[in-house]
DNA sequence: AGCGTTTCTGAAACCGGTTTCAACCTGCAA
DNA sequence: TTGCAGGTTGAAACCGGTTTCAGAAACGCT
């Protein structure tokens, strides 16, 4: 029950390996009649080529390393999903290693990519510098995705965070709202900071003063937005917007308000950061700024396959665009609610 | 600009690169000295093994092969990032291919992954046959997730699909409801066909009679659930509850209630299947069968790495459970809504 | 026919490891 | 001192392809 090699197909054809390898490649002509006799037995046998040993020959691996992070996001699914079907009528495919947004075991991850001989890299966010990724990833191609990494020489695929919050910011002001509720990401996530930047960004535009006790904290998560959400409840302070630094989190708002028959948007409209499937089907849908997620994953890798064939490739910036949908009313003047 | 190979490290260690290799296995007693150099050497380049070249010497790839489906579904994102983590501390590393739910494009994608050594196989869903599986994949270790294939020799790890449907069923027959619409799947999952199945077996147990016209179109999607309850709505059929084939479904009935005022639970109960994170904040909070879907992921490649070093695994059949949140209200005696 | 050029082709080297094999070195018992 | 078992070691074969190189064959031309 051995697999056949080309030696074996080589033998039935009646000519060298050289000469199977050559058709199998189209590297060089060869004769009608060999190539026919050549290609019957690859036929016949249901040859596949050993895709490891042909890597060894000629130092391309045909995969690609993809650092993911493993934290459950359907936004970081989703770019994992665009990554697969960029790279699915290649001949190149990703191999997935988990870096837990942590640096050393990010390190670890690359270094087992490398050890695999990845043809290049794709690095899904994650807490690596700049410096970090070029002293590990050498001259291996790299392009970083969903995140901007400082560095002239890395070309990355993301979205400008800042104008994402920003833009979100100014629609709620732009209908009514003054008292506008933050609820922020994980603190030491840059998207987080961003989009943060964006919300102080249009508040400072439109010469509003921003309240610091309705910045909430916030880890993306959907629960710990609920409970900051019902913490501002009980405050007893005035609010009549949130923006919620994820969908995630805007799901937790939602349901806080719901717990306390705060109705939406009557009472209080909201605006989530990501478009995430489920976001359309939310009571009511919601208002958010949309990430093209797959897209950026099918970007970066198509980008990749680029780098490789030596064609140069610089950063893409890409813009969120707000999809409005049914969770934002324009505040009714003079009646501010919760007063 | 080399990258440094076994033979470098033998060369400054002063010894053959066979011996490099023992020591890096450890597959022989080396003396203590020239482990000491090669060690030192071997970290003073920061030598990293071709992983490739080793796998070709040994025949094992240290990789497994995982085939999913890329339907942007969050059941099987979760599988696949459970997948990932089960792998995460081993030396296997997994290498994704998309079989797209399409026979000839997973025979395609298999192979592929074939004639890149993997030392074994993850199947998650799919359209294959049994017959196609063990055809195809021959001796290679194999663990088909999500699916029961009806094969004595296949291990499949799955969650009862009938029996999810029947709990769901029957806890809102249990609740009072008799009127109970169904939102199905894709006629060609099984898993839509199973739960459907689950659905039949409580009403036939209950001795209750199914309306056929209470069983909606649907495919899994959000959209289409909703169009399917508009549609029921138009009907004016009565109905007092709805089971939705998975909770994608379940928030596209949700949305399609909420836009014609109809209240939940109040006037109609609804239950979901596949617990996916969002359902908890719903509002009101989903209830939903609840199928382990990282949990599958990680203990199939768990599993297979069992497998691999020669240990037997039989199949796993995993049951859902019904997670009881707030959309199901126990139906008010003798005053049906929407008589 | 003779010659130069181009096209085919197979032998052999190579990619970077692992593993077999035989030689060598101990140390210990006879 | 000799014999032998056991532990170390390096040379060489091997995994299954690709690629170089040089010779052979085919071709066109005078």
């Amino acid at each position: 029950m051995k697999t056949v090699t080309i030696q074996d197909i080589a033998n039935v054809a009646n000519v060298s390996k050289s000469t199977v390898s050559r058709v199998l490649n189209g590297t060089a002509g060869v004769h009608p009649d060999k190539r026919k006799a050549i290609l019957a037995a690859t036929h016949k046998f249901g040859f596949q080529p050993n895709v490891v040993a042909r890597s060894l020959a000629n130092g391309r691996s045909l995969t690609i390393g993809v650092l993911t992070q493993n934290i459950g996001s359907p936004f970081y699914d989703a770019i994992s999903q665009g990554v697969i079907a960029g790279l699915q009528d290649s001949t190149y495919s990703p191999i997935f290693m988990d870096g837990q947004w942590e640096r050393t075991s990010e390190i670890s991850a690359i270094k087992a990519l490398i050890g695999r001989r990845v043809d290049g890299l794709l690095l899904i966010g994650g807490a690596l510098s700049g410096n970090d990724i070029s002293r590990i990833c050498k001259d291996l191609p790299t392009i970083v995705i969903a995140r901007q990494v400082p560095s002239r020489k890395l070309p990355c695929v993301f979205v400008d965070n800042v104008d994402g919050g920003y833009i979100a910011t100014k629609y709620l002001i732009e209908n009514g709202h003054r008292k506008i509720a933050f609820i922020q990401g994980l603190p030491q996530h840059q998207d987080a900071i961003d989009r943060f930047a964006g919300f102080c960004r249009a508040f400072k535009e439109s010469g509003i003063q921003l309240d610091r006790r309705l910045v909430l904290d916030g880890d993306f998560t959907a629960i710990k937005a609920e409970c900051s959400v019902n913490r501002l409840c009980e405050s007893r302070l005035k609010f009549t917007a949130i923006f919620a630094a994820n969908d995630a989190s805007a799901f937790g708002a939602r349901l806080a308000l719901y717990r306390r028959n705060i109705g939406v948007p009557d009472e209080v409209s909201i605006v989530g950061f990501d478009d995430q499937m489920e976001s359309a089907f939310l009571t009511p849908p919601l208002t958010t700024v949309r990430q093209p997620a797959q897209e950026m994953g099918n970007l970066a890798s198509r980008a990749l396959f680029d780098l490789l064939n030596g064609k140069p490739f610089k950063s893409q910036l890409l813009k969120g665009c707000l999809q409005i949908r049914e969770s934002v009313a324009r505040l009714k003047t003079r009646s501010n609610h919760r007063d």
